[in-house]
DNA sequence: TGCATCTATCATAGCGCTACGATGAACTCG
DNA sequence: CGAGTTCATCGTAGCGCTATGATAGATGCA
């Protein structure tokens, strides 16, 4: 209808809100084509140091701040990595997502957090939000999903990394250990301790996949190993937590009268059975030993030291982010070096 | 140069990939234009059920994801919240952090993580790069930040949250507790109890300000309390840990040999200090009456169990996400409305 | 001096979507 | 029965940036 008339050479006919500094205004101050400007930030060698100069006083003088989703649009690839855990809660999710977060954000990588909180139709819906981003990857835990979720995935053509978990066919790469070797380990040292009567200590084992298969490999590796000895797995429905495990070993010791070890899947479950012990007066290890699982924080330092396989969440969000940047800057690792081992370490402490 | 020749119609000439499924794809295969599956996907009841079905169909037949990156450079606002915290790996942190989520999962809203590591230079990269995603909000811990961060928040008009600290003035919004209050609580309990010869036991407090208020509130409230009181506040340079709180008990012993009362700036801490004085056989609460923070898992089961001060990570992260929605959703909070007191609550137990 | 080779810079066409305004068709009602 | 209203749908101009290929100048070499 009418033509933009009057004083006003921009009548804000159309469109919304246009307060935002943009590339185009650094441009327009620096002298230079918003093209140049673009490359400066990306490539600042491919740009002459005379404009380099007066692009970055431009920068600072309007405080510009680069729009990330308008260039993720343009470059058709988002520079974020979206996680996809559990619970945050959980102390080993937290150390690997905290240091993925600082590996990655070192190249420049945002890290969109999700949490599936054990269910596998939430993490489908979180692994559909997640590919509306076109992340650079996607990260999940565990080997576990629903089919729909691995078609997705796979259809998407995003690297994909599972970690917490190896000994199965990932969607692409894996990061992690394997749960049942875990379990055996537990078995065997409680074994090589001359405890004959024993059991697993679990909590959510009937969501926690992993949790499970460690109360596997712990309950067959019981069985191999030898004959007359006693083993049962007892689980808690409930989150993993201190009060849980008090429970799992009063548990424990009903169904069990001669109870002589356990091994928990966390260790937090492990520091309530200590707590229980003490409470009930019964002497770690002397009559019962305890192996936990985590190495948390006040493992070394509780009454007794705790003995404890040390996954090292570390380390897996470390390697989980070299295979990221290594995708990104175009390596593609195929075959075994798809999947990485970070193994587990059994420290031995007092409550054995 | 070339016009695009030969057999093929569509010549790669320009421009990068083009597998994504797009709205037009969908558009085209329910005989429909590309406006009215936006509009179906934002406001299903907008488009006739005929139409919606046939949309429905396309989008599962071709699997179609909608690009949210594309989606937020049009609209001008991503999906997106930011939030910036010291550590996930800290207990309180992650509780926030999780429910805060979850509460802006359920509304469609994104999370995307940064930790600070307590340093104000890169909380600032991190608010820079956080507005360079044209974030719903920005949800940033504590009120003490580098004066660059508040100017480009406070430029970026973007909503902005402060938690887990109230009692200054916030750049937008606040939700928290006051640190001094805890500290003064704390001091208050334990001179109620009789205890004359008190300590603070902090970690890390040269860069968690709220841990040196928290220490600084309980100075001040046991010098105006009673006179013949004697206050000490321990500091920690390394993180707050278990290991942390036994070192910085037996510390504390030197210096104060007639301790009988201590305040610890962390459950973890406070844990530690049981632990020790467990070690060295010093009852508790007879001779040291032990005070936390944090009301974490294991508070309530150890031995003794623990009297500490919940601050509710959960009830922020709540209160966070309402005032994030509440505005997203139009409703410009003012005045006093723009910061909420969460609290804190003194639970008493064994320990004390 | 003439022509090929770089180098720094630029113009421009999208990336996939949303929001705006417009267009008919269907419906209402005096 | 025609003017006004509602409703579903559509066409299209951007959102702010990147990547591509083009274009001048500067440089090299015969």
């Amino acid at each position: 209808m009418d033509t933009g008339s009057s004083l006003q050479n921009r009548v804000p006919r159309k469109r919304r809100k246009m307060q935002r500094v943009t590339m185009m205004d650094v441009a327009r101050l620096a002298q230079v084509s918003p093209s140049t400007v673009s490359l400066y930030l990306r490539k600042p060698s491919a740009v002459s140091p005379a404009a380099g100069q007066e692009i970055a006083r431009a920068i600072s003088t309007l405080g510009y701040v680069p729009n990330l989703v308008a260039g993720g649009l343009a470059a058709a690839s988002s520079k974020v990595v979206s996680i996809i855990v559990p619970s945050i809660r959980n102390a080993f999710f937290a150390e690997t997502v905290s240091t993925l977060q600082a590996e990655l954000a070192a190249e420049g990588l945002q890290v969109i957090l999700g949490h599936s909180e054990y269910g596998e139709d939430q993490e489908e819906a979180l692994v559909r939000t997640a590919l509306a981003w076109a992340p650079a990857a996607v990260v999940l835990t565990g080997l576990s999903h629903s089919a729909e979720t691995r078609k997705l995935l796979q259809a998407s053509g995003v690297p994909v990394v599972e970690m917490w978990e190896i000994g199965g066919e990932p969607v692409d790469m894996a990061v992690g250990f394997s749960h049942p070797h875990v379990g055996a380990s537990a078995a065997r040292h409680l074994l090589a301790k001359r405890r004959r009567s024993i059991a697993f200590l679990g909590a959510r084992m009937q969501e926690d996949h992993r949790a499970a298969k460690r109360a596997s490999g712990f309950a067959e590796e019981a069985k191999r190993a030898a004959e007359h000895v006693t083993c049962e797995v007892i689980n808690h429905p409930g989150a993993a937590t201190v009060e849980a495990g008090s429970l799992l070993l009063s548990r424990a010791l009903q169904q069990i009268p001669d109870l002589d070890g356990i091994a928990c899947s966390n260790d937090l479950i492990a520091l309530g059975a200590l707590f229980e012990c003490q409470r009930q007066g019964i002497p770690i290890p002397d009559t019962i030993a305890v192996v936990g699982f985590g190495d948390l924080d006040f493992s070394a330092s509780c009454i007794p030291s705790l003995t404890t396989i040390r996954p090292s969440g570390d380390l897996i969000g470390k390697e989980v982010a070299r295979l990221i940047l290594a995708g990104i800057h175009g390596e593609q690792p195929a075959g075994a070096s798809r999947i990485i081992d970070t193994g587990h370490v059994l420290i031995e402490r007092r409550s054995t």
